[in-house]
DNA sequence: CGGATCTTTGCAAGCGCTTGCAAGAAGTCG
DNA sequence: CGACTTCTTGCAAGCGCTTGCAAAGATCCG
């Protein structure tokens, strides 16, 4: 059990170096050799130091994911893809969780990577530029998910399209009054874990497309949580002429817009239509039109990139191009349902 | 930045020895030398090296977490409240996520926690007592949450009396006639994750109590997701006689089961009650009556069971008692609510 | 068959920190 | 003021593995 190298050396009748060789598969190694200490190792049950080696080395084989938020389905998702790649190539998953602008700024004030991994996995924090500076001068080598950086690899969405599209599609059922629901931190928050608004740009982009003029009363920005939706989606239908249909942000955001209408007495898709923004793994039981945006795929790209980079390959930026997947809560307004039998 | 102790030794004209000593804080070290030993090594940027000093210690202030799905809500809201309770304790979290039978007997059969973490919080995992015996031959103290073991401490619901506090709260209403949709792993998975049906043997417990015949062909079980939870509530309600309520192992299933009553035209709680099991983070947003059972309670205390084992306590169990949460998805059945204005 | 070329192995010097032990400095007390 | 504590500090021996370099053996070829 705590057989050292020296112990599997006697008894294979042979020297540590060649034991830490042969057990390594370094090549320059008899296979006869080879097999013997692996027998002798066996026989002792032993099973190499990792303090020693990390120290002898240098390297720790140890990757950090650093996530604002685990709770959340999808960092969680993220997380699962990444972690299975990284453990697949070998590497270990250590996890830190950032969930208050203190442990940001605690976590990017002092070295806490250093000697603990070769690299990070940073989801959807936006960082600043001193925060990427202070993770690589302790030799991290990063990859961000959701954002870009210079010299960092990174998968992020087109999320412009990606709100473009989802408008489009109620424009093109015919809707014209069409709400946005957007994500936005609150307003003493430093965590910045949200990414810039392009969703709503895409969607003020579909809406410019088809000669709709915006109405900024229909753009609401709220947390990012299931009760805000609600909420918001509730002020929304009390518009002087209020919508009838609704992009969210988030799955999140359209399940609360979905409870909301339901309250209301509002069929969805009939009376109202919803599209949402994630894929969430609940979207699809509800029938949540939604755009998916490869959540898991987004953490085995990103988990991908950073292992490549960590032997040696130049960082890279993977671009990801949201999908609509049209289910059971968009539909044509019933002023032309009705119209159109 | 990769300076060692020696040079903060040079600079502030001491030895290695009482550097190291100086700067954690060991006591028998002069307060005057240790500010000089601390200025020091700030000007030089030092940080201690992890591997060297685990090395040393034989100690690597790390904890393993193994969970079977990262991706599903009541294990990453665990591993999120225990992870806050080590990180603060300065431990590192590793995390590993066994989801499949190859992936977890893999992790069984090699010591691959060995030099890795001092300790393991285990999620759910029905641990055999080889598997338990292999982490504590690899120098691991566990921690188990969702089970209980000889030997280590645990966290564990008592869910036959959340099952019994569940269906009760039905026949209270007066509903007579009440499904169970319960949690059963695939018959080929040998994941093993699904805790012992203590949930079902609450449900039978409450309608002994209340003199009611249970009717085998009311319980359901099926995988622990929202799909299954509706195909479930689906056959149910093509009973000869069919349920007015339902009692579900867990949210999820309860989402899926009212899905299907909404589908079918069915008003909740107006004609159907259903009641969940978890408090899961959309259970308040959706109104759904379910049995908190403290989640990230559960997380914290087995984190904290497991420090205070690695600095000698005895291993501890905790029993948590679920608690009853009344939302808006259960009601008197209407037979009674029409006779009772 | 002898020297040149590989191959295979061992030596020893790290990697950077911790800690038991002992020595020197300082303080105490009768 | 000297013997005896009590504090502080340094020495040096690990912790267990990796790796550059050189030596020893094996192989090859004219």
């Amino acid at each position: 059990m705590s057989s050292s190298v020296q112990s599997v050396a006697e008894r294979a009748g042979v020297s540590v170096s060649t034991v830490s060789r042969a057990l390594r598969g370094v090549p320059g190694i008899a296979e006869s050799t080879r097999k013997r200490v692996q027998k002798a190792a066996e026989e002792l049950g032993y099973v190499a130091s990792l303090s020693a080696s990390r120290l002898a080395t240098g390297r720790t084989r140890t990757v950090a994911v650093v996530v604002p938020l685990l709770s959340k389905w999808f960092f969680a998702e993220v997380i699962a893809a990444a972690g299975r790649v990284l453990s697949r190539a070998g590497y270990d998953v250590l996890l830190t969780e950032l969930s208050t602008p203190e442990l940001r700024s605690a976590f990017f004030a002092a070295p806490r990577l250093q000697g603990r991994s070769d690299g990070a996995l940073v989801l959807a924090l936006q960082l600043t530029p001193e925060e990427l500076a202070a993770l690589e001068a302790q030799g991290q080598v990063v990859a961000l998910v959701g954002s870009e950086r210079a010299g960092a690899s990174s998968v992020c969405v087109e999320d412009r399209n990606g709100g473009r599209a989802a408008t489009r599609h109620l424009i093109n059922l015919g809707h014209e009054r069409i709400a946005f629901l957007g994500i936005q931190e609150a307003p003493g928050s430093t965590l910045g874990g949200v990414p810039p608004a392009e969703r709503l740009l895409g969607y003020r982009d579909a809406l410019a497309d088809a000669g709709i003029t915006p109405d900024p009363g229909l753009e609401f920005g709220v947390g990012n949580t299931v009760d805000a939706g609600a909420a918001a989606m509730a002020k929304a239908l009390t518009a002087a002429e209020p919508p009838t249909a609704v992009v969210a942000a988030s799955d999140e955001l359209a399940f609360g817009a979905l409870a909301t209408l339901r309250k209301a007495g509002l069929q969805v898709p009939g009376d109202f239509s919803v599209v949402g923004y994630d894929n969430h793994e609940l979207a699809g039981s509800i029938g949540l039109t939604t755009m998916d945006h490869g959540v898991a795929e987004q953490g085995r790209l990103a988990a991908e990139a950073l292992i490549a980079t960590l032997e040696g390959a130049p960082a890279a930026v993977e671009r990801l191009e949201p999908n609509l997947i049209v289910r059971g809560s968009t539909a044509p307004p019933r002023r032309l349902r009705t119209a159109v039998p």
